[in-house]
DNA sequence: CGTCCCCTTGAATGAAGTCAATACGCGTGG
DNA sequence: CCACGCGTATTGACTTCATTCAAGGGGACG
C-alpha cells in the first residue's frame, strides 16, 4: 500500500566526512580527478566558523559569496513581523546553501547556524571558475540546487497535510538518508544536534507537542533518541507511518550517464 | 509594524496578455529585440492544450519538454499513498512549469489544469537554444526559477505559521501581485478561477474551512469574492492582515543592471 | 549552590476537521 | 418546459488535534 522504498538503504558509508561536497556532487555526476581537485580548491579558500545561534546570512543582505556547509547543521528560516519563526530548510554538511543569491540580490531570508558550524565561502570569481571550467561540476551543482528545490517542496507538502506524528517521522526519515549521503550515519544511528524547539520551528508544532510526538514515536519503537544522537531501528516501519517516498531526494545515481570519463 | 510594502501597487498593466512570459523576463533583465524574438519562436514551436482538472505531467514521468503556461491556471501537486492531496505551487499564465526536469530526470510530483489552459511546450533542442545564444536569456530564466524557489519557500511559511484567514489572504495577496506581472489585474480586480476544494488543497485546510475562512475576510471588507472574480479593495489593509512581505517576489527590478543593450 | 536551558507533564482552551444536511446554479435530456 | 443530476457553495453540531499556560525536574556550567 505504500509506494516502494526501493531506496531506503542508508547511502555509501563511504565518503570521507571531510569532503561531504564531493560525496554529494559525486554521486550525481562522475567526476573527473581534475574536477574534484577544483571543487576542493574552491571550497577550501575561505573557511569560516559560526556559533550555533548565529546567523550566516540575514533577510536583506547582499551576499558577495555562497555558503557551504562543511560541518554541523544550520538552517535557512523566516521570521514574520510579530517573531513567528518557521524553519524552511535544515542544512547539513556538504549542502550549498543558497546558489541563487547570486542572481536574486537580496536575500529575501535568513540562514542561522544551528550548531557550531563551519562553512566554505566561494566567492563570485570562485563560484565562476567552478561552472566554467568544467561541465560536469556545472551540472552536479545545477542538481544539488533542484533536489534542494525538490526537499523544499515536499516540506511543504509536510506541513500542509500531515499530522504531528507522520511530519516528525517524516523529517527524521529525509534527515537520515540526508546524512547518509555524506557518510554521517552510522549503522542505524545519526546525530540530531538540534533541540525540542529547533524541531518545532521546523515542523511548524508547539515545543510542547514535538516532545509529545517524540515520546509517542518512541513508545511505538519507531526512533529512540537520546543524547542527540538518533536511532531509527527500522527504517522502513518509520517511513510507513510517515508516509514517505524518497523519489523527492532522487537519490537513483541519476546523473551517472553524466561521466566525465566517457569522453 | 509591519514590513515596509512598499511596492504593493501593481506592476505594469502594460504587459500584452499574449505574451506573459516575456513581459515576466523583460522585468528583470532589458531584453534586445533579438533576445524577445527568439523566446517568442522557441516558445510557439508546440502548443498544446488540456481540460481543466488534466494531468501536464505525472509523478514518475520523464518529460523530454518544459511547459510554459500561455493561458489558465495551473498547479503543482503530490499526493501520498492514501489519497491526500497537496498542492504547493500555482502556475499562472507566463509561468514555466519546471526548469529542472532536464537534470532531475523523473518527476517527483505532478503538473495539473486547475482550468483550461494553453501550454508551450519548450523542447531540450529549444531550450539549449535559448540558453545557450543569449545570455540575458539564460539569466532571465535563471531568474525566474530562482523566484519560483523563492516563492516554494514562502508556502511553507504559509504552511507552517499562519492560520486560516492570514493563510488565504496571503495566498491572494500573492496571486494578485502575480498576474499584476502579466497585465492580468484590472484595477483592483483579478480573476480567480479556481474552486474553493482547489484552494482547500493549496492552502493545508479543509474545504468548509476554506469556505468560512473566505466569509470571515469578506466580512472584514478585506476582499469580493465572486463569479470567479476577485476584488481587493484595499491590498495594504489585507496584506496587513497576512502578515505580506512582497519582498519574496522579488519585484524590485533587481536585474535591470543587465541590459541587453549596454554593451 | 544557584542559574539557565532543555525536557517533561497536566489541565484548559481553541482552531480546524469531520460529518451531514441543505441550497444554488447549470446543463441535459425527457 | 420541467425534472433530474452534478458540481460547488453554505450552514450547523460535534469531535479531535494541537496550542497555551503553568509548573516542575534534571543536567551543565559558572
Amino acid at each position: 500500500m505504500q509506494a516502494k522504498v526501493a531506496s531506503l538503504q542508508p547511502h555509501g558509508d563511504s565518503g570521507a566526512a571531510e569532503t561531504p561536497l564531493l560525496d554529494k556532487l559525486g554521486r550525481f555526476v562522475v567526476l573527473a580527478a581534475a574536477d574534484r581537485e577544483i571543487i576542493a580548491r574552491v571550497a577550501s579558500e575561505r573557511v569560516r566558523g559560526f556559533a550555533a545561534h548565529e546567523d550566516v546570512v540575514r533577510e536583506g543582505d547582499r551576499p558577495q559569496h555562497i555558503s557551504v556547509i562543511l560541518s554541523g547543521w544550520a538552517c535557512r528560516y523566516k521570521v514574520l513581523a510579530d517573531g513567528r519563526r518557521q524553519v524552511v530548510a535544515f542544512f547539513l554538511p556538504g549542502d550549498v546553501c543558497d546558489l541563487n543569491v547570486l542572481v536574486l540580490r537580496h536575500m529575501d531570508h535568513s540562514i542561522g547556524a544551528l550548531t557550531p558550524i563551519l562553512v566554505s565561502e566561494i566567492s563570485r570569481a570562485g563560484f565562476d571558475t567552478l561552472m566554467g571550467a568544467h561541465l560536469r561540476v556545472a551540472q552536479a551543482l545545477w542538481w544539488e540546487q533542484s533536489v534542494a528545490n525538490a526537499i523544499q517542496r515536499e516540506w511543504a507538502v509536510n506541513l500542509g497535510l500531515r499530522d504531528a506524528t507522520e511530519r516528525m517521522a517524516h523529517l527524521f526519515c529525509e534527515l537520515f538518508l540526508r546524512l547518509s549521503l555524506v557518510g554521517l550515519v552510522s549503522g542505524h544511528s545519526c546525530e540530531m544536534p538540534v533541540t525540542q524547539a529547533d524541531l518545532a520551528e521546523a515542523t511548524g508544532l508547539s515545543p510542547v507537542h514535538v516532545n509529545r510526538t517524540l515520546q509517542e514515536l518512541r513508545r511505538l519503537g519507531l526512533i529512540v533518541l537520546k543524547d542527540k544522537t538518533l536511532t531509527i531501528p527500522d527504517l522502513e516501519a518509520l517511513a510507513d507511518t510517515a508516509q514517505f517516498n524518497p523519489n523527492y531526494l532522487h537519490l537513483g545515481q541519476e546523473g551517472r550517464h553524466l561521466d566525465a570519463n566517457d569522453r
